[in-house]
DNA sequence: CGTGACATTGACTAGTATCAACCAAAGTGG
DNA sequence: CCACTTTGGTTGATACTAGTCAATGTCACG
């Protein structure tokens, strides 16, 4: 190991993936990971956790990394623990689509066999716990609660993708932005069970124009547009484009839902 | 039990669900079944289907009949026997997407959790084996195989969706149509290690344009002048709407991977 | 032979993409 | 510290793909 203990802290970027460590100091701190208490690791008792973590790889990605790439042997299934990574495929052409934005607590390349099918960027500095895939099934088995989890999630996703095809397939422009505004906010401004509040709201935008376009099957000047057009009809606010206040989030979510 | 044990064969056409036996006649018959060898029971041994089919209820649906409805409590997890289900979403004013086609062997509902989020409808006469969702873990414990094989399926369909998702944001009208009629070929037409002949190649189409536009995201005129220049550019060939001839079948997949 | 469901084709429209100019904020280097 | 560049975003003019509306064609069925 070249690299130090600080290593995550470290300001020298990395850009090849880097394992950080097998069975030091990360090895066995699930309990004070960041996803401790998220995605497929909530599922186990401490105690469990820290068994699985023997058969986990620590490793750190500086932003901007490109560390799963389409046609690549796939030998490892991932759980993301820190950080922001972008999911997406291309056509031979360069048109992109980003599957999804995934971050802390969320895992990647369970389905692949042999190469992965999807590509994953470091949207910021990504932690990874790394699995080698042929020894997933043993630990299946071996931590039952596990397996049960990642069904549960996987069925989850499934439904999500199903969501994001109806955005796809059949949405407006508009309809788009205001779906992804809406998730966004359930997702993170404490809008627990699930009902937004009537009145204005703040987001902080974590993508950037072109990345939002991706997602949503448009492009950067119709994602700019829909947002003029939603500010102008009162809907929405901002100030910069990172930065958008839902004025009436309920009549968005209205909007979003494809309300005639 | 009103119906006689010739129900599924029966020409009276049944338009709600109805559960045909819990452990009769099919009961204890997962050995002739049709979904024997495919999906979720794949997983088992003939023992462990026999004991699996005794938590089932079998449940004939005839062609046409909505029998899952988007926003309805769910207490049930479907696996199909016999025939075709189109499984849709809609928006408010009568949008609607066509997630996927489903038949023998796949599974529904697996996800859910209260309601539907879906609309399931048979295509013909269906068959389904339903399990009471509370009941599900119990079974998972019992039959590991069966999770593990859940867990696979539901990761691969997962791919799936991400596949279609890049089709419904990116691909072109042409670029969608090639690419549903060459899964069609690899599905249906013994190739079996993923390749495509050279050769021409009859298909059978088995949807409506009216389905085959909602699968794909466009409309009927769309799908139709589509299937029109592939035919005018010597791709594909048809006579009448559902027997369709892959002229080129390599050309034609590169058209549907979008190669530039 | 008439009817209805499904499909094709044509004319026109609309929504989004494309191309291009411009703008603002954030580096970068002398 | 200030010109210069770079990056990301907005806005406008125009093009084009796919949608809409409407007419016509085809086939199965009573």
């Amino acid at each position: 190991m070249i690299m130090g203990i600080d290593m995550f802290t470290d300001s020298a970027v990395i850009r090849r993936p880097v394992v950080i460590t097998a069975s030091g100091r990360h090895g066995s701190r699930c309990d004070d990971c960041e996803a401790r208490h998220s995605g497929m690791c909530d599922a186990l008792s401490d105690e469990d956790l820290s068994l699985l973590s023997r058969s986990a790889q620590h490793v750190a990605v500086a932003a901007g990394t490109l560390f799963i790439e389409e046609g690549d042997q796939s030998p490892y299934f991932y759980n993301i623990t820190h950080g922001n990574v972008r999911v997406f495929r291309l056509l031979p052409d360069g048109r992109r689509h980003i599957t999804g934005f995934m971050s802390g607590g969320q895992f990647l390349g369970l389905a692949e066999t042999g190469t992965y099918a999807f590509n994953a960027e470091a949207m910021d500095e990504v932690h990874l716990c790394r699995f080698n895939r042929v020894a997933l099934n043993g630990l299946f088995s071996e931590f039952p609660a596990l397996e049960r989890r990642l069904l549960n999630i996987s069925a989850h996703e499934l439904t999500a993708a199903h969501e994001q095809m109806l955005l796809l397939a059949r949405k407006t422009a508009a309809e788009r932005i205001a779906s992804y505004l809406v998730n966004l906010a359930l997702r993170h401004e404490g809008c627990v069970n699930g009902m937004l509040p009537a009145a204005a709201l703040a987001l902080d935008l974590p993508v950037s124009r072109s990345d939002l376009a991706d997602y949503l099957g448009l492009t950067i000047e119709t994602v700019s547009r829909s947002f003029a057009n939603l500010k102008k009809t009162g809907l929405i606010d901002f100030h910069n484009a990172h930065a958008v206040t839902l004025l009436k989030p309920r009549q968005l979510a209205a909007v979003g839902n494809g309300a005639a």
